[in-house]
DNA sequence: CTCCATGCTTACGAAAAGGTGAGTACCTGA
DNA sequence: TCAGGTACTCACCTTTTCGTAAGCATGGAG
């Protein structure tokens, strides 16, 4: 893909927590680490599909861990890395603004 | 468009500034109000239609206020409201993330 | 020998987002 | 009369994102 250069360190965070998914993601894991099903049944709408692209995304960045554990049925856990957890610390004071205008926000449709 | 309902106020304030430029027009307002062509050159990459659709956006969601001049030639100034300050205000810990680790997300290129 | 659960992977297509380039209306100054 | 600057508006197209549904490998339970 093309090499993106940022003009602003808001910028290059916007691209790396955009999307749908992503920080609804980054929200779940924050308490503990999840196992795959777990967080798919946590995170309500999402599909399977999706979820593991995030996912993939997220732990080439590095803001993720993926340990597997070789049991049958399978076990994989998803847990924050530092990285991972600076950037939820990051995004705290977002969601906290997100909390306190949600009725605004909510009643404001687009198209 | 569908009703959201979101799951946590992050969640909604991603879905409020998310997309390619949103961030960076608030940005670009932080400092003072500015008209249209000035927004557009201190934008670089952004076309007049996506800047006033992002614009536009930004003023239904009471963001951004659009003062008109009837002047000829016409003259349009966009400052942040409010509301917006206040959005700018808990974007700052994001901003800071991103620039503090910018080359990290700069050399991971996606695809 | 079949079924089940888990954690993926893949193919297909719809929808949304973004980009390009042309055109409009207005008055001013040459 | 005619080009110029400003702030849009529109039609059309490409790219990216998202969703749906199906299939696969594993080994233990029945």
């Amino acid at each position: 893909m093309k090499k993106r250069t940022y003009n602003c360190g808001l910028d290059a965070a916007v691209d790396v927590v955009g999307g749908k998914w992503k920080a609804l993601i980054l929200w779940a894991l924050h308490r503990e680490a999840l196992r795959f099903g777990e967080l798919k049944r946590s995170i309500s709408g999402i599909s399977e599909k999706m979820l593991i692209q995030q996912l993939r995304e997220m732990e080439a960045y590095g803001l993720v861990h993926r340990e597997v554990y070789h049991q049958v049925p399978p076990k994989v856990e998803y847990s924050l890395t530092e990285f991972g957890q600076s950037l939820n610390a990051a995004l705290i004071p977002l969601g906290d603004w997100g909390e306190k205008h949600m009725e605004t926000i909510e009643a404001i449709p687009r198209d």
